[in-house]
DNA sequence: GCAGTTGTTTTGAATAACTCAAGACAACTT
DNA sequence: AAGTTGTCTTGAGTTATTCAAAACAACTGC
């Protein structure tokens, strides 16, 4: 049904000089579908599509994917590794405190405040890592009806 | 011989509500002299003090000051959880993608462009986790030479 | 269309960081 | 000095992730 969509991510592999298999554009589609996702979440998904695979399996693919650029990895402190498709551009992402949910954020257009530490010690800074904490609007009204209780 | 630090700490303990025990004041004296360390180093840097401890003591200790306040807990990605005993200033990090040495990094004073993210997409931001990842002064001069060979 | 080569996936086990639980023990209170 | 409360010790368990070797499949050239 989604055969279109399939030979874009094929050939958005092959572009990115990797085989085309099963368990990669699955995981693909499975983050085209969901993203910011965990491994584990990602397995859950894949599982229907290609039955004999497993956890590791997407362990390997992710990496691969993310080796070739295909893939962002990112770490919130206290959660495991989530993965998103949107690379490239370097926007961030914030998290719910209450539910885990994640939305990606945008940086700033024209300027990137976050890149330009005041003081980098002698450091010769790369990348900025940026993860906002706060309250999703779905745990916020959650949160109001609770307290009106 | 630094019975004075001790002392000392011992009261920001007490101030904190919490008791003062050996392994607490160990704790906080290895944070003063290496901060931004991790819990097995800082049992490594406990135990010749406190020979009866153990990690997971530390790991006991080091949740009891999160949560009162007096530690906070940093978690770059890639790297298990690293402590510093500054805290209230809302400074950020550098990591060296080479060695794992961590800096901290004032954020800029007057401002806090990094805690407002351009669109929060209805989140309530509570606070922003920011990481620079670059290469320290030791490992550009390590990696110069290195190429110059 | 078919065999070869290279790279990928499967299978299984291992590691590391961290957490949980129960009893022994020590710090502050009166 | 004794009691209470909270902390530490000891030991085991959990979870996310990684490593290794063999089975297997995708792209190449014939």
């Amino acid at each position: 049904m989604e055969t279109v969509t399939d030979a874009a991510l094929a050939d958005t592999l092959r572009e990115a000089g990797l085989k085309v298999t099963e368990p990669r554009v699955a995981v693909l589609t499975a983050l085209t579908d969901i993203p910011h996702s965990d491994a584990d979440t990602i397995f859950g998904a894949v599982l229907p599509s290609v039955p004999g695979t497993s956890l590791q399996a997407v362990y390997g693919v992710l990496a691969a994917l993310t080796t070739a650029g295909l893939l962002r990895k990112i770490e919130p402190a206290g959660s495991s590794a989530l993965y998103e498709r949107r690379t490239g551009d370097n926007h961030h992402h914030i998290v719910c405190t209450e539910c885990g949910a994640v939305r990606d954020v945008d940086c700033v257009v024209g300027h990137a405040p976050c890149l330009t530490p005041s003081d980098a010690g002698g450091f010769t800074v790369q990348v900025a890592e940026v993860n906002f904490w706060g309250v999703c609007p779905d745990c916020q009204t959650a949160l109001t009806q609770t307290s009106a209780d």
